[in-house]
Parts: structure tokens; sequence; C-alpha cells
RNA sequence: CGCGGGGUAGAGCAGUUGGUAGCUCGUCGGGCUCAUAACCCGGAGGCCGUUGGUUCAAAUCCAGCCCCCGCAACCA
């Protein structure tokens, strides 16, 4: 670790756990974690802050649909997001829950403060009403006019509510973009609140009292607290505010709230207004990013033929790992801005930039290196205006990196960390080793391509560490430095490596044949499609459909096939064991006008008492055959039943076809 | 006249203190053989949505128009 540079205390939203997460949703958080990687890495006490909202109707009533309560409901969603962000390597310091002890009680003092301020007032909330859902619903977000839970029709009602005085804060919120323009990024949100505060601020509702999975609100236990005064204030719960205040006041205030730019809103227009009332700083900067848009959007037919996307960041870390996904998530979209996820542009960034520039950047130095200077790396003795292009480029990394990341600028960053890459692919050609090696006159120049190359990938793992650190500690074992911590200051050095042994290893990106794995992506795709749809549908037959998984078969056949059998119906005048074998009975069996001897390997599971009489199905055209000593003219029908045996049975007369 | 964003090469995007229009992929041609059929070089392909204005000079500034998208008080 590098001197301390000071705190950096940066969040994301606390989801609401009503469903499981989607690549949407670990966007946000992927980019929160390489920011907290990033300025752990050139020297800041990072804490980084993720959490759950998990109160509100939506919860209960999800609870109540499912027969359990509503805290058993979140801490099993609650476990899974815990779950996908280890699998993600989330390097959270703290993941706060609303409905932890902790966030009950600071909330309620923080009511306490608002309301000891004047800030909060008893008033009345009126709003489109289910009775049965005993929900109010927004006009946006009905649908059709009627309840989107049920389907209702929805009534205008009124109840008593506690209102949050936001219309007072709205000159000192303009005046705070004002001043402080870096406070709301980017600039289009900023100018989106601006304008939303002109069109005058309404008083924020914050109790309700038509449902009970909330906080109390202290000083009338009717009511729980609604929402956002909840939900925000998770910044500083989490730290300890008020009455544990160490944390808080080594970090608060925070340096920057990650959020959707559907939120942001909330975080630059309530939040501030909140601190304000309770005469608290404000965060230093709100940041709204854009969305993945996924599927839906004007898929147009060629994508639409290539199939359907998967969107479940699970599978597509079980098939591409952790450090592709993020790498991608980070590259592919300029922040701030709307995206569209597919799982082509997906797989052609891992193939493009992880495969083909990295993976095989990786693999050609360590195997000439291996190759030329018998896996040693070498010293640098030679220097021309190539490999000082080389270094420079490397050298200047470093910084450039900095200063996208400074702007959020995740895409940028990688670019950067991306024109070293190819500057160093291009050195290779222009260097063309394998020339070099044929000479022994060049061995000095060789090495010293060799070393800077090494040196070059050295930086690299330096510098995607905050992105990719598993991938940069493969790159590290395979370079022979997995003695030495990453240190960003020694991206800005170029000749640190002597003598380390390399080892060449897997490729650290292979290569995806992307038209296949398209197709199975898209089938993946379905079934997950298809699974969601079984357990969404009540109706058992459907629900029959959706599940159903096609039988494994032999060979199809036709009609003619079928028809060369013969099946009769029979019934068993006699039933005996078989004189020479256990396992075999032996029938005679009256089909009609027919009687005729049938021998069926079912001794284990019957006895002949029991056969006796019993109505049967006979191939009755099979070729007659031996078995241990006696004939057989035919088989009978039985099903299997786990170990055992059933008989196939009828009622239909003896010596009838059976079709 | 609710507010906001956007229209740049076949696709996806970058590009505002105005000055020869750039990146990735695709495409065409060439090079190399160390490497994961990867890597490197070159070519073709754009009246920068449209109309008008300011200017020596406009993708960039201003005005009008057309088209797309987001938001409108619990979707990251």
């Amino acid at each position: 670790m590098t001197d301390n540079k000071g705190t950096y205390y940066i969040t994301t939203p606390i989801y609401y756990p009503s469903a499981g997460l989607h690549v949407g949703h670990t966007y946000c958080t992927v980019m929160a974690d390489a920011m907290a990687r990033f300025k752990r890495l050139v020297g800041y006490d990072v804490r980084f802050l993720t959490g759950t909202d998990e109160h509100g109707q939506k919860i209960e009533n999800l609870a109540k649909a499912k027969g359990v309560t509503p805290q058993e409901y979140v801490d099993e969603i609650v476990g899974g997001i815990k779950e996908l962000w280890k699998t993600m390597e989330i390097s959270y310091d703290d993941f706060i829950r609303t409905t932890e002890k902790r966030h009950i009680t600071r909330v309620q003092e923080i009511f306490l403060k608002l309301y000891e301020k004047g800030d909060i007032y008893k008033g009345e909330y009126e709003g489109l009403y289910c009775t049965d859902c005993e929900a109010f619903w927004t006009e946006s977000q009905l649908q059709d006019g009627k309840c989107p839970d049920c389907g209702r029709a929805v009534h205008k009602a009124k109840e008593p509510a506690y209102f949050f005085k936001l219309s007072k804060y709205s000159k000192s919120l303009l005046k705070l973009y004002e001043k402080n323009p870096e406070f709301l990024q980017p600039e289009t949100r900023r100018n989106e609140m601006k304008a939303f505060i002109g069109q005058g601020l309404e008083d924020l509702c914050i109790s309700r009292s038509t449902f009970d999975w909330g906080i109390p609100v202290p000083i009338n236990e009717n009511h729980v607290i609604y929402v956002w005064l909840d939900a925000l204030s998770n910044y500083i719960t989490a730290l300890g505010y008020p009455d544990d205040p160490e944390l808080y006041e080594k970090y608060w205030p925070a340096n920057v709230h990650l959020v959707g730019k559907e939120i942001v809103r909330f975080h630059a227009i309530i939040w501030p207004a909140m601190l304000m009332s309770a005469e608290l700083p404000l965060p230093k900067q709100v940041l709204g990013h854009g969305w993945l848009l996924l599927g839906g959007e004007k898929v147009s037919k060629s994508k639409a033929a290539k199939g359907k996307d998967v969107v479940d960041p699970v599978v597509l870390i079980e098939r591409y790992g952790i450090d592709a996904l993020k790498y991608f998530l980070l590259r592919e979209y300029t922040f701030g801005q709307d995206g569209a996820f597919t799982n082509e542009v997906m797989l052609k960034r891992m193939n493009y930039d992880l495969a083909n520039d990295l993976g095989n950047l990786v693999s050609r130095t360590v195997s000439m290196i291996e190759k030329y200077c018998g896996g040693v790396v070498p010293q640098a003795t030679t220097e021309d205006d190539t490999d000082r292009n080389l270094i420079e480029v490397a050298l200047n990394a470093a910084g450039k990196v900095e200063k996208e990341m400074d702007k959020f600028a995740f895409n940028m960053a990688l670019e950067e960390i991306w024109t070293l890459v190819r500057r160093a692919n291009k050195y290779i050609d222009e260097k063309a080793p394998w020339v070099l090696a044929k000479d022994e006159s060049k061995k000095a120049e060789l090495d010293t391509v060799m070393k800077n190359l090494a040196e070059s990938l050295r930086i690299v793992s330096i510098l995607i560490y905050p992105f990719m650190h598993s991938t940069s500690d493969e790159i590290r074992k395979q370079l022979g430095l997995w003695y030495a911590p990453v240190a960003w200051e020694d991206a800005s050095q170029f000749h640190i490596m002597y003598e380390e042994k390399v080892k060449k290893g897997d490729p650290i990106f292979p290569r995806i044949d992307i038209e296949k794995e398209l197709e199975e992506l898209s089938a993946v795709a379905e079934e997950i499609a298809r699974k969601k749809a079984a357990a969404d549908t009540k109706d058992p037959v459907e629900k029959a459909l959706l599940e159903s998984v096609p039988l494994e078969l032999k060979d199809e056949i036709v009609y003619e096939d079928f028809d060369k059998i013969d099946l009769r119906v029979g019934h068993i005048l006699k039933a005996e064991k078989h004189p020479k074998a256990d396992k075999l009975l032996v029938f005679q069996v009256k089909m009609g006008t027919e009687v005729r001897q049938v021998i069926s390997g079912v001794a284990e599971d019957f006895t002949p008492e029991e056969m006796l009489g019993k109505k049967v199905i006979v191939v009755a055209n099979l070729k007659p055959r031996q078995l241990r000593g006696l004939e057989s003219h035919g088989m009978l029908l039985f099903a299997e039943n786990g170990d055992r045996c059933e008989v196939v049975t009828t009622d239909a007369p003896d010596g009838e076809p059976v079709a």
C-alpha cells in the first residue's frame, strides 16, 4: 500500500430484494467495486458500502403470497444477493440491511431530528388505492388504469400521513447545483433536476399506515416510515450515525454515491434536503450512470435470429469467468449513457480484447522468453527509437488511467491500458524477435525486446488490477512476479525486473467460438425463460408443459415399422417356473382361437400364482426362440416400475389386436 | 407549447476554448509465423438528421423543422 491519501467513501444504491438480480444490477456494483479497488491501490483509505432496502408493501405482499414472514422472505433473497457479490468478488467493506437493528433505531433518531427541526408535519396522503392489494399506486404505475398487481380497479383514497417539507429546500438545492456543479454528474442529469425543481417541489410523504412492514414512526406507532427516509439514511446509519460516530466522523461526507439514473432524483433532491434539515454535511458527489438495455429494445431481425440473450450474471460468470464479465461491463459502456446489452457484443469484446490482444500477448511473450532466453527475463542493454516509444507509452499509461478514473470513465481508462497492450503487440512485429534469434550477433537486441515486453506486461498487470485482479495475478505468475505485491507506483518505473523465471500457463482468456456460443446461450436463455414461466403459472397443465423435458429415445421409426408388430390380447391359462432357469416363467397363453407357450424373465417379480388368469398383451408375431431348452412363441409386455415390473394389462377380449 | 437526451462510414460508438472527421467490429488487399487461425500494415467506405444564420472557417455556436429515446415522485 502506498502513502495514505485520505479517506474515500463510495456507495452503491441499496437494492430492493423483490427478485433476483440481473446483469443490469451488477453493472452498478461492478463500477463501484472497480473504483473502490482503484482508490485503495493508489493509496486511499477506502470504505465501500452496499446493501439492501427491505421494507415496503411489495415485500409484505410477496411474502404473504409465498406463505412466509417478510423477514424470512427477505432473508432468503438477501442471502442470494450476498452470494452473488461473493461470486463477483465485490470488495465491499460493509453491507447494510434496512431491517437490521442498527439501521432501524438510527432512522428513528433521524426522523426525530427532522421532526424537532419542524420539517415533518402530519397531513393527508391522497392516491389511487387498490382495496384488494391494500396498496397505493401512482398514475404511472397503473396498467391500463388498473392495479398492476391484481388488475382490479383502483379508486382515489386518503389516509393520514407524515410529510417532510421538501419544498422548503428548493432554493438551497438549486444553489447547491449552481455552486458545486460537480455535486451532480453527468450534466444532463443536473439539468433534469434543475428543471424538476423548477416545476415546484411538493412535500414528500414519508409514512404509511396501510401496511406494517417498515420502521415504526417513533411518534406514532400506527405509521411506518415510507421508503426514502428509510432507504437513503443507510449511507450514514451504516457509519454509525448518530450513536456510534467513529466511522461516521472518519468517512462522512461520502465522496460518491453511485446510482442509476432513475434514482438520481432521490439522491440529488431528497437526500441533500434531508441532510440540510438534519444540519449534516452533504455528500461530495452523486453520479448517475446509464442503463444496460436488455432485450426488448428495438431488437432488429438479425439480432433476433441469433436468439435470446442471457442476462443472469451467474450463468455468464460460470461460462466466461468474473474477470471477463467485469471487463466487458466496464469497457463497453460510457458512464452515464445507456447501452445495449447483447450476448454477441459481449462475446466479441471478450474475444477481441481479452483473448486476441491481452491473452495472446501474454502467451507469445512468455513463450518467446522460454524459447529464446531459457525462461529467464534477461537484461536490456540496447535501446533504439522503437524501444523508447514502447517505454514511453508504458510509462504514460498509469497517469492516463488515473485521469480517466477521476472522471469515472472506466471505458476510457481501459482503453488507455489497451493502447499499451496493442503497442506491445505491434512492437513484437516491428522487432521480429524470431528473426533476431537466428543471428547470434543480435542476441543483445533480442534480450532487450524480451525484457521490454516483460516489463510492459508487468505494468499492464498493475494497471488492470482494480478491474481484473485474478487476471493480474495470473499474468504475474506467468511472468515470475508472484513474489512481488502489486504496487501502483511500480507502473511508473520501467526497468525493475531482474532474472525472473517465467512459466507458461494455460491461455488466460481462451478464444470463444462466437457462433457456437451464441447458440448455446440462446438455448440457456430459453431454458431460463421456461423455468421462470413455469414458476409463475398457476395452471398445473401449463406448468407441466413448460417443465416438459424431451425423453431420450431410440431412433425414430415410421408407422410402417410399428405396423409390422402384431400385438394381441391374451390371458394366462397356466403359469409355472422354468425348470432350468431361476428368472424365467413359462406361460400358456390363450389368444382367441390359439393357445401358445410364451416365456418371460419375470420370475423375480412374480410368482406363477400371481400371473395365473391375468389378461396380457403379447407380441404375437415375434420369431420363436429357444430359452434354456424351451421354446417361446412371443413376448409379454411389462412396464418397469423402478426395480420391479408391472404387467401391461387390458380388459379387451382374447385374440383382439392391439394398436 | 411538461422536462431532458440523442441523430457522425455497413454495425456500435468517440469527438464543444470552432481550424485537414476518429475508434472498435465488419469488408477488401498485403505482411509475419513468436503466439490462443491469434498479431502487424494498408485500402475502400461519411454532403457529421434537415433548413437557414453567425464566421475567413461549423459535426462543434445560434434559430426553425423532422425522427428516435428516456423521465414524469419505489425498476441499477
